[in-house]
RNA sequence: GCUCCCAUCGUCUAGAGGCCUAGGACAUUGCCCUCUCAAGGCAGUAACCGGGGUUCGAAUCCCCGUGGGAGCGCCA
C-alpha cells in the first residue's frame, strides 16, 4: 500500500515553525517511504482566512523545499462534497437536524458547569420527528453512545476513549456550511490519506473522527500525533520566540535546510547526530521514532545549526543568497563570483547570512568611519611604518594572491623585527575598519590590489591627521 | 470541573531491567591553536519530579501523588 501523508495547514494565522515542523514530519515520512505528500489547504473559516496566510503557506513550503505532489487542495472548493456526504449521512440515520438554540445550548453548558460536570450535547433532537417552526437547524452527527474508541497512534500508543465522553458534535452549521473535524473526515477518506500526522492538540479530536470515519465505511488512517513545541520559556510557543511566519527565518538569513534540521531534532533523534542533510533525513527518518513530550524552542541551537550548514555550503549559493542581504545593507553588487569568494572567506564565521552580510560591507564600499576601540589601538604613530612598508611591497606584487601577500607581510614583520600581528592587526583595521576579519592575507585577496593600497593610504592620513 | 496526553542536565536528546560512576549536542566556564574574529581540539560545571511497589537488580515496568499541556465552540 502507498503511503499518503497530508499537511493541512488553515490559513489563519501565519504559518510558524510549530505548523513547519509537522509539515517536515508528514513530508519526511512520505518521502522515507516513497510515498505522497498532499498540501491541503483547511480555509473553511472564511471569516478568519485571510489571502496573506495562505500565500505564507505557499512560499514557506517552497522556501523550505517541502515540495507537495498533490494540492493544494482547498477546502472551500469542496463544498458540494461536503453536502453531498451530509445527505448521505441523513439518510443513513448517521446524523439529524438539531433545533436546538445558541441560547438553549449556552444555558446547558453553563448549568452543566455549575455541576462539574464536562459540558456536553445531551442529544435533545436525537430522536424529534418534526422541525421547529423558526430555527434553522444544525445537523449532529450521532456518536455511538457506548462503547470504547481506541485511536492507535505511532508514537503514543493505543489511546482508549469512551464514547461515553463524547457528544454529537456539529457538523453543519445552520447556514448550511460544514464544520472543521467532519471536513477532515471527507478529506482524508477521499484523498486517500494513510497515515495522519498532526499536532497533538488533535488527540481529543480523533475518537470523533474514527466513528465519522467509521460511519462512512472508510478505513481509519494510522495516528501519529507529534508534540508541541514550546517557546524558550517553556510556555506556549508565542510571537516572542517563533510563533513568526516562516519567511522571517529566510529574511533574518537562515538557510532552510539549517531550519528543517533544527526541527527535526525536535522530538526526534537518531543516535548522537547532530547535523543532518535532507537526503540522509529521507533516508532514516521514522515517525516511530518521535517522542511523545514537548519541546522548547532555542534559538541559539538554531543560530549554531545555521553556521554549521553555512560552513558546509556551496560558496556559489552563499553568495547568490547573501546579495539581497546586501541590498537590505544598501550594497549592491551584481559580480556573483565575488559575492562567492566574500561568501567562501567569510562562511565559517557568520551565524546567519544577515550577519555576513553586515560584516562584510568593507568588501563593497571603503570604510566610512574605523571602529573606535579598534583604531585607538591599532591605528597609532608606532603601525604608520608597518602600514607604510606594507603598502610598498603590496604595490610592487605582481601575482596578488593570499600566498604573496602573506610573503609581503611576513617580510615586513621581520624587517621592523616585530611580530606579525604588529602589521596584522593595524592594516585589518585600516582596511576593514574593525579589529575582526579573515585571515589578512584571504581578505586584501579578495579586496583587490587597487582597494588595498587606497585604504593603507587613508589609513595612515588618518593617524596623521589624528596625531596633528 | 471532566476527559485525554506528557515528565532525564538551563535547553534538545541517548537510554527498551544489569553495559549508567547516566552518554552526546547547544549554551556556559577554563585551556590549546592563532595576525584578529571565527572555526576546530581538549577539559570542567550540570539531570533521571516525589513516594510507594514488582525484582537479586529500576532512569527503564506498575500504582499513587505532584507539576505541565491539550480538548470539552454553529473555531480550526
Amino acid at each position: 500500500m502507498q503511503v499518503r501523508t497530508r499537511f493541512a495547514p488553515s490559513p489563519t494565522g501565519m504559518l510558524h515553525i510549530g505548523g513547519v515542523r509537522t509539515a517536515l514530519f508528514s513530508w519526511l515520512y512520505a518521502r522515507r517511504h516513497g510515498g505522497v505528500f498532499i498540501l491541503r489547504i483547511e480555509d473553511t473559516d472564511r471569516e478568519r482566512s485571510t489571502e496573506e496566510a495562505t500565500q505564507v503557506i505557499l512560499d514557506g513550503m517552497k522556501w523550505l523545499g517541502l515540495d507537495a505532489d498533490e494540492g493544494p487542495y482547498y477546502q472551500t472548493k469542496r463544498m458540494d462534497r461536503y453536502r453531498e456526504v451530509i445527505e448521505q449521512f441523513l439518510a443513513s440515520g448517521h446524523a439529524y437536524r438539531c433545533y436546538c438554540t445558541k441560547e438553549e445550548l449556552e444555558a446547558m453548558r453553563n448549568q452543566q458547569l455549575a455541576a462539574k460536570q464536562k459540558p456536553r450535547y445531551n442529544g435533545t433532537c436525537r430522536n424529534r420527528k418534526e422541525p421547529r417552526p423558526g430555527v434553522e437547524p444544525v445537523i449532529r452527527f450521532k456518536n455511538p453512545l457506548d462503547g470504547t474508541v481506541v485511536v492507535e497512534d505511532a508514537i503514543h500508543g493505543n489511546v482508549v476513549f469512551d464514547n461515553a465522553e463524547l457528544d454529537d458534535l456539529i457538523i453543519a452549521r445552520s447556514d448550511g456550511t460544514p464544520t472543521y473535524n467532519f471536513c477532515v473526515v471527507v478529506d482524508d477518506m477521499d484523498m486517500k490519506v494513510t497515515h495522519v500526522i498532526r499536532g497533538d492538540d488533535h488527540l481529543n479530536n480523533t475518537p470523533r473522527q474514527i466513528n465519522m470515519l467509521r460511519a462512512l465505511g472508510a478505513p481509519t488512517p494510522v495516528y501519529a500525533h507529534v508534540p508541541m513545541i514550546l517557546g524558550a520559556d517553556g510556555a506556549k510557543l508565542s510571537k516572542r520566540h517563533g510563533a513568526v511566519s516562516v519567511l522571517q527565518y529566510r529574511d533574518e538569513g537562515y538557510l532552510p535546510e539549517a531550519l528543517l534540521n533544527y526541527l527535526v531534532r525536535l522530538g526526534w533523534s537518531y543516535g548522537d547526530q547532530e547535523i543532518f542533510t535532507l537526503e540522509e533525513l529521507q533516508r532514516v527518518f521514522d515517525i516511530h521514532d518521535v517522542n511523545k513530550a514537548a519541546s522548547a524552542f532555542n534559538p541559539e541551537k538554531l543560530l549554531w545549526l545555521n553556521q554549521q550548514h553555512i560552513m558546509r555550503a556551496a560558496p556559489e549559493r552563499l553568495g547568490k543568497l547573501l546579495r539581497p542581504q546586501l541590498e537590505a545593507l544598501g550594497i549592491v553588487c551584481e559580480d556573483e563570483g565575488k559575492l562567492a569568494r566574500v561568501a567562501k572567506v567569510m562562511q565559517e564565521r557568520a551565524k546567519t547570512l544577515k550577519e555576513m552580510a553586515a560584516n562584510s560591507r568593507y568588501f563593497f564600499e571603503d570604510v566610512q568611519k574605523y571602529d573606535e576601540k579598534a583604531a585607538k589601538k591599532n591605528l597609532t604613530a608606532e603601525a604608520v611604518a608597518a602600514l607604510r612598508l606594507s603598502g610598498d611591497k603590496f604595490a610592487k606584487l605582481e601575482q596578488w594572491n593570499a600566498t604573496s601577500i602573506h610573503a609581503a607581510v611576513a617580510e615586513v614583520a621581520s624587517e621592523l623585527g616585530v611580530g606579525l600581528g604588529k602589521v596584522a592587526q593595524p592594516l585589518r583595521v585600516a582596511i576593514t575598519g574593525s579589529a575582526a576579519s579573515p585571515p589578512i592575507d584571504v581578505t586584501l585577496e579578495v579586496l583587490g590590489q587597487e582597494a588595498t593600497l587606497r585604504r593603507i593610504e587613508c589609513a595612515i592620513g588618518y593617524i596623521e591627521s589624528a596625531a596633528g
